[in-house]
DNA sequence: CTTTTAATTAGAATGATTATAAATTAGCTC
DNA sequence: GAGCTAATTTATAATCATTCTAATTAAAAG
């Protein structure tokens, strides 16, 4: 968990002014150790529902921009659907469950080493991203 | 690469009609032996540079989500940017060149063999599909 | 050839996201 | 703390991709 010293640091380092609507923002997505995965619109809701109407949508979606161009957050495909996003910003993968519509991680350590025994020349891997879809069994 | 004949068959078989709109757009994607990756705006300007303005942008839509829950195309998600389709609906993997915005295939057996060291209880592997990110080496 | 039903079409509607431009505020300097 | 400046927020409008609508056309079946 990031306390609120912790997250205010981190955007004034990153050369973000902390803002009310920020931190509220912030708190929201990084006060758990677990890996947070979310859409704009899930995450305005619970906006909405801790501090009321008091952040605009437009600064959602421009803080979400921003917090993901300062590598706060990365930004997960799935389908056309939705945009996710996930607060976990390091190299790993994920299970979609087709069911329910939601996303959970898989740590690099729970997948066998992934070799690419193809290379295009002139090109360099920047990473390996895994998704596992998975539904119920009947 | 598959005929004219065959597209028709294959059509008539899953119980679509073979309309002429659907014909040109089948001949377009079906047409080369290699997996084609598109959008839905590549896919009707290639459309309009073959045949002219003779099937409307809402036919290409329906067309291609027609395909798809048919099984003929399959949808890759990349980033929200962009939805893309690929003609090869086996399983398989992905380059995805940052640079260019351009997707390649990688087959089944350039990967190796993903053990997925977690189960979620009550739930199945439906697929597994890697998406390898390149750029430039510089 | 007639009927039936699916498909196509132009244009309107929708919905998510981004742009705009005015108002506010954070973080300086004094 | 007051004043300054640039960043941020905001409500609203604009945009863009996609889907919907309802009328027209065309394919398949009898």
């Amino acid at each position: 968990m990031q306390t609120n010293k912790h997250i205010f640091d981190k955007l004034k380092l990153s050369g973000l002014r902390a803002t009310k609507q920020r931190l509220k923002i912030a708190n929201i997505l990084f006060e758990k150790n677990k890996t947070f995965h979310f859409s704009i619109s899930e995450l305005a809701n619970l906006i909405n529902k801790r501090y009321g109407y008091t952040v605009a949508l437009a600064t959602v979606y421009n803080t979400v921009n921003a917090f993901k161009n300062h590598g706060f957050l990365k930004e997960i495909a799935i389908n056309s659907e939705h945009s996710y996003f996930d607060t976990n910003t390091t190299n790993h993968h994920h299970f979609y469950d087709i069911d329910k519509d939601e996303l959970s991680d898989i740590e690099n350590n729970d997948v066998s080493p992934i070799k690419i025994k193809k290379a295009i020349p002139g090109k360099k891997i920047k990473s390996i991203e895994v998704l596992v879809k998975i539904s119920s069994e009947n």
